[in-house]
DNA sequence: GATCGGATAC
């Protein structure tokens, strides 16, 4: 056996202490650095400002060279310091040839891992394969008690031998079987007992979930003299990550080193995803970036381990990290690496690069299986690309993609039918208004007992107001409301923007209102204080304060957007823009309004169509005054009010471009520019003076 | 879940 190596813990410790170290030297360098590299994971970006730096230079390197015979920590970290530095972009001439960053390169330095994976013996032929076959089988149908077994194991057909015994060890299948089969060779001593009869064993025992028999047979390893080996560990440890016993995972792991044992990167990759667990973000990179420093090439399930830490972080730099490294090393991304990216890039926020990568999987060749169009589905749904999600649903028709993915779940025994899925499914049928699949869909979940979430209802409530189907919304909310759905901002949001669309009729007007009343009475109290034309401007004000304070920051501009809706749906054009005035110093509408020397532009894109009127008309007012004052103005307005591909905003430009004629205002839709009116300075003192010369004529 | 180990959705 080889000399016992450093614990990883020391390895982390030390690293730790060092890399603050470094951190803090280089302070300066880094905060100047104006062009952060981009690649860079949030925890290296935190920790590792600057990756320019040579550890060469730095007083620690320098002495683990001189030393005869460093530790295996000293060895490694200006190593994971270096290839920091080199592996992830910055200086792309050095990241193809990753031994270049060897300190010093006549004495070789030993590796964090082995690159060699564990050897296999070659399955060998059993005469009496049928036989024992047979045995096996007798043995699982039989009891669990021990006479039960014993009598059964007087049986055995043939002379124990090796192969036999593995023959029956992997046929055994409740694991009390495997495991005490394994205890009456041990104890019969028919033949010397090896490795792999206590690794076939504990994979029976970690299907079950046995750990503490798992770690008493290791025990009972090291008693007998019997050697763990790479197999052993990696089974201990996945058993131990399985039973969520993290500790045990890590523990196994340094006990491994401690014995002088190099991991292969089967048992690494493992370990990593142990850290990442534990959300050792820091950690798991350290020991990625040793092994990469001694040459190692990590395959697909090192980056899916990687992937999937990044995404539950949100980081997307890690996850471009990923991608990088993959592409830097040559590693072609298969499905299941491709899957755990696209949820990450879900979780991180960036539906268009989730769609860039799902293009990128196609065209590469990989076929997307129920995760990965579950995940891309999700996506759409959550950012509400209906177009896109109906694409991919008809997509998924022509190539014969798994459509079912729904579906699948619903006849696993194992796997309760997903709520999650549901929703996104309400979410692209409520988006593209397709009121009947989206009620197909809820009258389905009830049937089924599928528990509808407030995601989904508010999905719904949206679909069915667009539709003006006010029964069907009230009977959708009341069944959430029973089923333990507590409504949320959104929900209310929603709600109220249902009422913003239900003008005319008083009898479907209340009908929201009573729902909007269970979810949020203060609300509707509100509701009803602006709509009296007697409640003067100061008591909506501090009303207003209180609505929008209580209120989720990102629900307070579609709850301002709508209530100047429901005002100007009323004629209360006054309230209107009163409640926009409100908005806007309350910092609800930032970049409305922009100036620049030579242009101004209202920027509209972000308001509903009541609130963007509401803003032109005052913008309006206020150029009129300007222009009867003569003060400086631009050569340039500019009115954006967006092509209407966001689902709030269809229709906007329509609206928009209708108020100005009736203002006949002097904007023309730009030529250049979809979505934008323009005017000239010009065009705009013409049309204030001749509206207010034919005003004088008038009278 | 035939053949001794590591990765993906809610």
């Amino acid at each position: 056996m080889a000399a016992p190596l450093s614990s990883i813990t020391d390895i982390l410790f030390t690293d730790t202490k060092r890399t603050r170290f470094t951190t803090n030297t280089n302070t300066n360098t880094a905060t100047t650095n104006s062009n952060p590299n981009p690649l860079k994971p949030k925890t290296l970006r935190k920790k590792f400002p600057i990756y320019c730096t040579t550890s060469k230079s730095t007083p620690e390197a320098a002495s683990t060279t001189t030393k005869k015979n460093p530790s295996l920590s000293e060895q490694l970290t200006p190593l994971a310091n270096k290839t920091l530095s080199t592996s992830i972009g910055i200086q792309p001439n050095v990241l193809s040839k990753p031994k270049s960053t060897w300190v010093n390169p006549t004495k070789p330095k030993r590796s964090v891992l082995s690159h060699q994976r564990q050897k296999r013996a070659p399955y060998s032929y059993t005469p009496q394969l049928r036989d024992f076959q047979l045995f096996a089988q007798k043995i699982n149908e039989c009891g669990n008690s021990d006479d039960e077994f014993s009598d059964m194991v007087k049986e055995i057909p043939h002379t124990l031998t090796r192969e036999n015994a593995l023959l029956v060890l992997n046929s055994l299948k409740p694991w009390p079987k495997t495991h005490m089969f394994l205890h009456w060779m041990r104890t019969q001593n028919l033949i010397p007992m090896e490795t792999i009869f206590y690794n076939v064993t504990m994979k029976s025992l970690r299907f079950g979930r046995q750990f503490q028999l798992i770690e008493e047979l290791a025990h009972q390893m090291f008693d007998d003299g019997i050697e763990l080996d790479n197999i052993t560990y990696s089974t201990i440890i996945s058993c131990a990550k399985k039973c969520n016993l993290f500790d045990k995972a890590v523990y196994w792991f340094e006990r491994m080193y401690k014995t002088g044992l190099m991991p292969d990167e089967v048992t690494y990759s493992a370990i990593l995803d142990v850290y990442a667990k534990l959300g050792k973000v820091q950690e798991v990179i350290n020991l990625y970036e040793r092994g990469r420093a001694t040459g190692w090439k990590p395959d697909p399930i090192t980056f899916s381990v990687l992937g999937k830490m990044f995404g539950e972080a949100g980081d997307y730099d890690g996850i471009r990290y990923v991608l990088q490294e993959m592409k830097s090393i040559g590693v072609q991304p298969n499905l299941v690496v491709y899957n755990t990216l696209l949820e990450a890039m879900g979780k991180a926020g960036k539906p268009g690069f989730a769609r860039s990568l799902f293009e990128e999987m196609i065209e590469s060749g990989v076929e997307p299986n129920e995760k990965t169009l579950t995940a891309v589905i999700k996506i759409y749904g959550k950012a509400r690309w209906s177009r896109d999600a109906l694409e991919l649903w008809e997509r998924m028709k022509e190539n014969g993609w798994p459509m079912d993915f729904i579906l699948d779940m619903k006849q696993s025994e194992h796997t309760k039918p997903d709520s999650y899925s549901y929703t996104a499914m309400l979410n692209i049928y409520g988006s593209e208004g397709d009121v009947d699949s989206a009620m197909e869909l809820f009258e389905e979940m009830s049937r089924l007992g599928i528990q509808l979430n407030v995601m989904g209802c508010t999905c719904l409530i949206q679909c069915l107001g667009k539709a003006m189907e006010f029964d069907d919304l009230v009977r959708v909310f009341d069944v959430a409301i029973e089923r333990g759905v507590k409504p949320d901002d959104r929900l209310c949001g929603s709600l109220l923007s249902v009422l913003s669309l239900s003008q005319g009729s008083k009898d479907d007007e209340e009908k929201v209102l009573s729902c909007l009343r269970k979810a949020n009475p203060k609300l509707v109290a509100f509701i009803q204080l602006i709509v009296d034309e007697e409640t003067r401007f100061e008591a909506v004000k501090e009303e207003f304060k209180v609505i929008m304070s209580n209120a989720s920051v990102e629900v307070r501009r579609p709850f301002c957007n709508c209530l100047i809706d429901i005002c100007r749906n009323k004629d209360l054009q006054e309230r209107a823009h009163e409640l926009l005035y409100l908005g806007t110093l309350f910092g609800l509408y930032p970049g409305l309004h922009n100036k620049t020397n030579s242009e101004w532009c209202l920027d509209v894109r972000s308001l509903s169509v009541g609130a963007a009127l509401t803003a032109l008309e005052e913008w309006m007012w206020t150029l009129t005054k300007i222009v009867q004052r003569e003060e400086a103005l631009p050569e340039f307005f500019l009115a954006q009010t967006g092509t209407g591909v966001h689902k709030f905003a269809q229709g906007l430009n329509i609206s928009f471009a209708s108020h100005l004629k009736k203002l006949a205002a002097p904007f023309n839709p730009s030529e250049e520019k979809a979505g934008c009116f323009v005017a000239t300075r010009e065009d705009l003192i013409y049309w204030v003076r001749s509206k207010f010369s034919s005003a004088a004529v008038a009278t």
